[in-house]
RNA sequence: GGGCGGUUAGCUCAGCUGGUUAGAGCGUCUCGCUUACACCGAGAAGGUCGGGGGUUCGAGCCCCUCACCGCCCA
């Protein structure tokens, strides 16, 4: 019958990169990952936080992925209305950056190009690198509902960030002001507090003399009050010099005038509490244009504040002769300057902190301007109502008191970007200076004050920072602001997994504005992963050259064990370093569960016959296993943690089905005159347990469980029954423990290594047989030892096994091994010379009892522990303190 | 400065509401091609759970304190 088995036929070793895309192309064609209406069941729904499209997923990606696409296999083959909807982002401020690059490299610039060209170039870009990103995906695995894709910049996204902003604007939460904002003079644009990313720098602390004013208004050359800066360029800017008023070293100048080097401003001494005294002089410039705590104190004196910067950070007008200078040759050059006048009394080494641009790292600007604004306080304080009141939960909940404090300190949200690329913000200026605000895809038809025609207003240029419209992304994605049937169907949505570094960024802000939009919490419950870092604990980095491209794992390795890498050890919220070994151990595991499955295929029984008669202890052991398995692995998913369920079944997969069972079902299999149904049955029990097996791996390893299936199913559809593609399998039932069955065979298992061990000690060649004599306790051992025989015989390698009644035989003279059903030993019962090395075993063993024993003693002798401990602790106490002394008699024989 | 997390075997990490002798993978050592798998099998060695103090019959787990590493916020 070669037919049979060259059409099973599975090669010795998987080959990932050769299965795995032919099952994705048939998941797709099944439709599998489009929802299928099930009225009344329960809904799982994930929204995928949407890449950006300006590149490439790195291992991050990965990650998330997985533990979506884990989440929903499991959900789906539970039978829930499962949606998982992908997208991607725009990216406005990164994706400029990507393309000012690209087009630099033909010579050409954003404002060479022009707006419009630039963005019908951005969308060719943004097409190629979409394919790039979806590709990826699809070679991850994930399934997800392709026939639902999204993307920021698509009309619908479009209307619902009108939609939202023209509610904000009707409510009074946006508005227009003049503030001091983050500008970064690379990008051109304003950044949010969030993108300015604050770091430690060592920089200079410049102390400058400022001459006081005299009567006249003319500086007094003997005459000067010290102020510390780092920042000498921005003194062009300043309004006035401040000190704290209770120090006395400064309490005669208050009132009093200094005046400015090179542009002879008079600036008034003003007593502040902000100052600190113990910061430099004590003496501050003021430069109300260039500092936002300058900006605060000068509200409070009325100061005005200066400008001195252009959008590129080159001194303006205002600063007189050093119109032109870039901010650092500014600095230079001022500070040069000022040594040649003598007024530069030093200049020492400071460590500062400085903003940075998030996306390009130029060092950030404080610059006054007139922005578009969301008051987020209100939103806020339903944001952290929802999280406190438990309509939204937060995995690992450690990042609820994180996202509290977020939400308890919120600034208002600069959201309008001086970029091209993005939406454009719904406002039209009419010349009268009115302002209006509209939902409406085609503008406003008429000014909302004055009633101007359409064709004299003029739209806002900025755009909304892209943070905005992903805030919406969790309905705008379903249809909002339109009640669609998906909106109806499918939001809010269950869980939203993302990385604990967007928490702020992009959880926080989905939360306000899922809450100011549509009244409902975004979804259920927030799992925050951590980072994937490279080895040693650093982070990936492309400088550094660590940084592992997910595409290449996959070729190499396969994507299932890039995805058991990157979830096995791992609890929620947790930092993890990726490594070659676990990758490899991600690969070694699917190639075990390959042989495992090629060798239950291979196996089958031809012809097979009616399966029949009593089950023997490997298959109660193993249903009972795989019981407890389903109901670990179950527990596990529903409680998010993807570590705990990986280790259950892979411990199951590896240890129980592998190591024991296969090994016992082979001998029961294989054993001589075996009648054909008792074959068939040991069969169809390791088939079986495989096909769960599957079922329970698939969430994490869905393609080598898909390519395992489909062997199965076509050898033997008893076994899988109705369903063709495991993907849509239904998730396995628990069945009933069989804790006797668990008993008898952790008996057999420790028998079988005491011989194993004891072999190895003695020198005996592993492949040759050893006669072996046991001396049962009691009868009951002897019928149990009886019944492990098979099992014995074939796995310890034992020939001829010898079962003795208590006290028929005498152990040898030098003692024997300790087994769970009497003591044992390597010899037939004509030979009595001795076995030496395990001489040695057996008094380490005596030891290390006798130790124990010693210390259960004492414990039971402690009223203490036997009266307060719980009456089942002491129990087991005492029968482990039973066990021993069993085992101890028996070691002396 | 405030807050959070971490410190468990050589490495990477688990360890549930405190309850037997603290586990896994990799690595190491000893055997082994026993017809699923050497990307494997069998066996073994390896830990004063960061230091100190406390609570408790009992602490890797709870409390206090110190040290070091990392992150977030200002």
């Amino acid at each position: 019958m070669t037919t049979a088995t060259t059409n099973r036929e599975l090669a010795p070793r998987y080959d990932a990169a050769a299965v795995e895309p032919g099952i994705y192309q048939r998941w797709l064609e099944s439709g599998a990952f489009t929802p299928s209406q099930e009225p009344g069941a329960e809904r799982f729904v994930v929204i995928q936080p949407p890449p950006n499209v300006t590149g490439a997923l790195h291992i991050g990606h990965a990650l998330g992925s997985t533990v979506q696409d884990t989440l929903v296999r499991y959900h789906r083959m539970r039978g829930d209305d499962t949606l998982w909807l992908p997208g991607v982002d725009h990216a406005s401020i990164a994706a400029q950056f990507v393309l000012d690059q690209i087009i630099a490299a033909e010579g050409e610039t954003r404002q060479s190009l022009g707006r419009e060209r630039y963005l019908d170039r951005m969308w060719r870009f943004m097409e190629e690198t979409r394919d790039y990103i979806g590709g990826q995906h699809r070679r991850l695995g994930v399934s997800v509902d392709w026939t639902r894709e999204r993307f920021t910049m698509d009309e619908v996204s479009a209307r619902a960030v009108r939609t939202a902003f023209k509610r904000l604007w009707d409510a009074g939460l946006a508005y227009r002001g003049e503030a001091l904002i983050n500008w970064c003079p690379r990008c051109q644009t304003t950044l949010s507090d969030l993108e300015n990313v604050h770091r430690e720098e060592v920089g200079s602390l410049w102390t400058i003399r400022y001459h006081l004013a005299r009567e006249d208004g003319t500086p007094d050359p003997e005459a000067w009050i010290r102020i510390a800066t780092t920042r000498p360029e921005t003194l062009l800017g300043d309004v006035a010099v401040a000190v704290h008023p209770k120090d006395k070293r400064y309490r005669a100048l208050v009132g009093r005038q200094a005046i400015l080097p090179f542009l002879g401003r008079r600036l008034p001494i003003v007593p502040d509490e902000m100052v600190d005294r113990d910061f430099g002089t004590g003496a501050v410039k003021i430069t109300p244009g260039h500092d936002p705590d300058d900006y605060e104190l000068g509200k409070r004196h009325d100061l005005p504040a200066i400008s001195i910067l252009d959008d590129e950070a080159r001194i303006n007008d205002n600063g007189g002769e050093f119109a032109g200078l870039d901010r650092y040759a500014a600095r230079r050059t001022i500070v040069e300057r000022l040594r040649e006048m003598g007024d530069l009394e030093s200049e020492e080494p400071h460590q500062m902190v400085v903003g940075h641009c998030q996306r390009c790292d130029t060092v950030v600007e404080p610059r006054l301007s007139v922005q578009w604004f969301v008051n987020v306080k209100p939103l806020a304080e339903r944001a952290l109502a929802s999280v406190h009141e438990a309509r939204t939960r937060i995995v690992p909940d450690r990042f609820e008191k994180v996202y509290s404090h977020w939400m308890e300190n919120i600034h208002d949200w600069a959201v309008g970007r001086q970029l091209w690329w993005g939406h454009r913000i719904p406002a039209w200026y009419c010349p009268d200076g009115h302002i209006t605000v509209t939902d409406a895809l085609a503008g406003p038809d008429t000014c909302a004050e004055c009633g101007r025609p359409a064709t004299e207003l003029t739209q806002e240029s900025d755009i909304f920072d892209t943070w905005f419209s992903s805030a919406l992304w969790p309905f705008s994605t379903l249809g909002w602001p339109d009640a669609t049937p998906d909106m109806a169907r499918f939001y809010p949505t269950t869980l939203m997994e993302t990385g604990y570094d967007i928490l702020f960024f992009w959880v926080a802000r989905m939360m306000m504005m899922g809450l100011f939009c549509t009244d409902i919490e975004p979804f259920a419950t927030v799992y925050l992963h951590g980072l994937v870092r490279a080895q040693g604990g650093v982070k990936m980095s492309k400088t550094r050259g660590n940084v592992l491209d997910p595409l290449e794992v996959i070729e190499e390795l396969g994507a299932d064990a890039l995805r058991f890498a990157l979830v096995v050890g791992t609890s929620p919220g947790a930092d993890q370093r990726l490594t070659r070994a676990k990758l490899e151990g991600g690969r070694n595991f699917s190639n075990k569960l390959w042989n495992a499955a090629r060798f239950v295929v291979t196996s089958r029984p031809e012809p097979m016959a009616p399966p029949s008669g009593e089950a023997s202890l490997a298959e109660r052991w193993i249903d009972s296993r795989r019981a407890a398995t389903i109901e670990r692995a179950t527990a596990a998913l529903d409680g998010l943690d993807l570590g705990a369920y990986v280790a259950a079944t892979y411990e199951f997969a590896w240890n129980d089905f592998c190591d024991w069972f296969l090994e016992m079902a082979k001998v029961e299999m294989r054993r001589e005159g075996a009648a054909a149904s008792d074959r068939a049955r040991v069969w169809r029990c390791a088939a079986g347990t495989l096909a769960d097996m599957l079922r329970l791996l698939h969430p994490i390893l869905p393609f080598i469980t898909e390519a395992i299936w489909e062997s199965l199913h076509a050898t033997d559809g008893q076994v899988t029954g109705d369903d063709q593609l495991l993907v849509t399998a239904h998730w396995p039932e628990p069945g009933a423990r069989d804790l006797d069955a668990e008993a008898e065979f952790s008996g057999v298992a420790e028998l079988i290594r005491s011989i194993r061990n004891a072999r190895l000690k003695s020198g005996v060649p592993a492949g040759q047989r050893v006669p072996l004599v046991l001396l049962a306790q009691e009868t009951q051992d002897g019928d149990r030892a009886e019944r492990a025989r098979q099992y014995v015989e074939a796995l310890a390698r034992v020939q001829p096994f010898t079962i003795r009644a208590a006290g028929s035989v005498r152990p040898p003279a030098d003692g024997a091994m300790p087994t769970p059903f009497g003591p044992a030993w390597l010899r037939s019962e004509e030979e009595e010379e001795e076995a030496g090395a395990a001489t040695q075993h057996r008094q380490d063993e005596k030891e290390r009892i006798e130790q124990s024993i010693t210390r259960l003693q004492a414990l039971l002798a402690n009223s203490d522990f036997t009266s307060k401990a719980p009456a089942e602790v002491v129990d087991r106490e005492r029968n482990r303190l039973r066990e021993l002394e069993g085992e101890l008699r028996q070691l002396r024989g």
